[in-house]
DNA sequence: CATTTTAAACACT
DNA sequence: AGTGTTTAAAATG
């Protein structure tokens, strides 16, 4: 049915009046050079602008604006979300904490963060909702932004820069129009698919308590944070090691019938999960926790047009721009493949959207030079 | 044509 | 069951 036509589209977000500054949070600013949504403009603040980021500025003038930034209503569940009060420094990214898990169950609501403001009203407004075209007719508003922007948003809006898949999903409840229905199910999919293939995003587990089982999040990935924003998804897709496509298996085709292409996966193994000791890091995946503050990694650059209108990086605040150098730094990416992974396109940008929001600054090295 | 979304199969845990 | 991967097609600009 009709899904919800984004009628009104006013997303206010939160207390519009309300920088909602619980501290350090500079609100995303994303800039959306092409006014992505157009309601969304949001009112950059002022004093970002002066902020030594150069993340990119959205050339005043320039008649883009910005995403609607999308506010931190987050419910969160693994992380209490507490913003720091008190500028406590966050823990830079790189970094696994030793988050206290503990408080894994108490996580406030948006509107505890809200309810400041008394005239909040915070009518599920700041929904965004990405290109939710459904058939019908979109076209009034162009689009909103793509998940992996999204999740983006989410991650970088949250304590550490990570959050576990449930509490991004609690995050696209209310920041976006989803979750209106509890049957739709497929805008998770959507996500897990976007954290997934996005390199931007790595999954990471913590570990906590001797017995306990280690519970897994997906975190930004440093570049990510350093630069500001992502590349698009699909090209952009970690490196495919053979875990589990190795032998056979079949994960036919379930689309069409018709597209017998042998496809293996094998019931290897694959053993990504816990950096356990043992489970030797063959495969390496793509999310080595430890704390190695590498940075340069180039990512394969890619290309997003519609991201690219979006966020655009004006000058080069960020990483991207550099293809990766053939022969050099890899990061964390563990060995492992010979062939790199990421086809470079064409044409290259990158999404940038706020940058270092919650104590993510530079803590490493500069963004810029490596790549 | 490239990016994004959606759907669905599949592998683990 | 939930989560994570990966195809693949449809939708979109």
């Amino acid at each position: 049915m009709p899904p919800r036509q984004y009628a009104g589209y006013s997303f206010p977000r939160v207390a519009d009046g309300e920088p909602c500054s619980l501290g350090p949070l500079p609100q995303e600013l994303i800039h959306d050079p092409n006014g992505y949504l157009d309601s969304y403009r949001s009112h950059l603040t002022p004093t970002m602008a002066g902020a030594p980021l150069e993340v990119l500025t959205p050339q005043a003038g320039g008649g883009h604006s910005d995403w609607p930034a999308l506010q931190h209503s987050h419910v969160f569940k693994d992380q209490s979300y507490n913003y720091p009060m008190q500028l406590e420094p966050l823990q830079p990214p790189s970094d696994s904490p030793p988050s206290p898990l503990s408080e894994v169950s108490s996580y406030h609501s948006p509107q505890s963060l809200a309810a400041s403001s008394p005239s909040m009203k915070t009518q599920t407004a700041d929904r965004l909702s990405p290109r939710s075209s459904t058939g019908d007719n979109r076209e009034d508003r162009p689009g909103h932004p793509p998940y992996s922007v999204l999740i983006y948003q989410a991650l970088k809006d949250a304590p550490g820069n990570k959050l576990q898949l449930q509490s991004i999903y609690s995050w696209f409840e209310a920041n976006t129009d989803k979750g209106g229905d509890p049957n739709a199910k497929g805008w998770q999919n959507s996500i897990r698919h976007n954290l997934s293939m996005n390199a931007g995003f790595e999954a990471v587990k913590e570990e906590v308590g001797p017995g306990k089982k280690a519970v897994n999040f997906w975190r930004l990935t440093p570049e990510a944070i350093h630069s500001g924003g992502i590349q698009s998804t699909t090209r952009y897709r970690k490196l495919q090691h053979h875990k589990k496509a190795i032998s056979l298996g079949h994960r036919g085709p379930a689309r069409q019938p018709s597209e017998p292409k042998g496809v293996h996966a094998t019931k290897g193994f694959k053993s990504r999960g816990t950096n356990s000791p043992h489970t030797e890091r063959a495969e390496g995946y793509h999310q080595q926790i430890s704390n190695n503050p590498s940075l340069g990694p180039d990512y394969g650059p890619t290309s997003l047009p519609a991201m690219q209108r979006y966020m655009q990086h004006p000058i080069g605040p960020i990483v991207g721009c550099s293809p990766m150098i053939p022969g050099n730094n890899t990061v964390f990416v563990d060995t492992a493949e010979p062939g790199l992974a990421f086809d470079v396109g064409r044409s290259h940008d990158w999404y940038v959207l706020e940058s270092g929001s919650n104590g993510v600054h530079d803590s490493l090295g500069s963004p810029g030079r490596s790549s």
